[in-house]
DNA sequence: GTCTATAGATGGATAGAC
DNA sequence: GTCTATCCATCTATAGAC
């Protein structure tokens, strides 16, 4: 067995680390998408798995538990959005000598998942994952979500040092309408805005959706 | 036994509708609370039965299933719901000789809702389930939801008639905006506000709210 | 109409061979 | 590390006694 000896280590398969990498993405990639398009209670560790095409064992295995390779995903997902917005928030602050102006810093908070909306963006899948996340998520997801607002803390202090003249309730209340606005875009709402239009909103131009949040958002801040 | 004779008839339990009714009605309270509270995908119909007092049997001899009840009760506030809305617009409209403001319509559309939500309303619990209802819901929830979206043509409709100066798709995608800052207010998210302000949207003043939102909404279809 | 007991189906997790 | 077979918990729905 000449062959043999061309392999370097390990000719079993007992420890493939590329094979190995390749069955976690795959099983990530397919319970994102099964999540994302379903409903986290309507998909099966089988679904999963089936999809993936790994075998049953896998995902507790190199995951633990159902519940824990979800909470990877998410918490995977959230911090590159919320770096996304962060690095957003910060180039604004550099542009406006550490106080930028209100609409940029909605434009930080509304941009990014936005982009990641657009048909053709391979985070599309994700940003629905997260979306759902907000009012499907295990426990364990609530528990971050309820607990971690450090992200929106440099949202709402830049907010309201942009606006020193308003109450700061005021300015926590409208950035929660804005949050809202934000998390209204699933693909269930979305189609349901279709119908409501007869199709004039079916567009693909995100471009022109984010100038129509912003401008929204930012003369809700106006007054 | 002479109280025997007084009872009218059906001296047995077969058919007592006055008890019938408080089967029912004990469920749909406890199934429209724990939906609300912890979501569709975690409350079994044990669960259900077990905190109405009654038989496990008893909601699929009532309602058919797990579903069916469900069903109902969506059906049952939605139905109220917008019926309260479509009231206030047309009051409006009364008022505007049949082209209500702006204003008057977003009133409409997040007043009663909003009444909904506050503390001491009986409705609190159903709002909540309707808004889980919107992400977590059923098929047959998700189906109604999706087609008839007939009560909010009016309202789409009357924003239109109200800004003839605006694209069509301009109005939908606003309205779209404020439906978004609407379903927001679950208590997940009402209670995240709570801990990123630190407690000072720790409030129960559903007017003061209500202007917030009404002012923010109508500053966004201003431009 | 109510209730108990149970059927029937599904899902998460794990043991053990390879 | 992968895979099959299986355990065990849980759930919805229903049959049948009262």
């Amino acid at each position: 067995m000449p062959e043999a000896a061309a392999l370097p280590i390990a000719p079993d398969a007992s420890h493939d680390p590329e094979r190995e990498a390749a069955t976690k993405a795959a099983i990530v990639g397919a319970a994102e998408r099964l999540f994302a398009l379903h409903g986290f209670g309507e998909v099966s560790v089988r679904d999963i798995t089936a999809e993936a095409g790994v075998n049953l064992a896998s995902i507790n295995y190199h995951f633990g538990s159902k519940d824990a390779l979800l909470f990877e995903i998410f918490r995977r997902r959230t911090a590159e959005l919320n770096r996304e917005r962060a690095r957003m928030l910060h180039e604004a602050a550099a542009k406006h000598m550490g106080k930028p102006t209100v609409r940029a810093i909605l434009t930080a908070l509304i941009e990014p998942p936005l982009r990641w909306s657009a048909p053709t963006h391979d985070r599309r899948i994700a940003l629905q994952f997260i979306i759902r996340a907000r009012s499907e998520g295990t426990e364990a997801m609530r528990e971050v979500l309820s607990t971690d607002v450090s992200h929106l803390r440099r949202f709402a202090d830049a907010l309201i040092a942009a606006r020193p003249d308003l109450p700061i309730e005021a300015v926590y209340w409208r950035l929660h309408f804005v949050l809202g606005m934000i998390h209204n875009n699933r693909f269930a709402e979305l189609d349901r805005l279709d119908v409501l239009s007869e199709g004039v909103t079916r567009q693909s131009d995100i471009e022109a959706l984010l100038e129509r949040m912003v401008d929204f958002a930012e003369a809700g801040f106006a007054a």
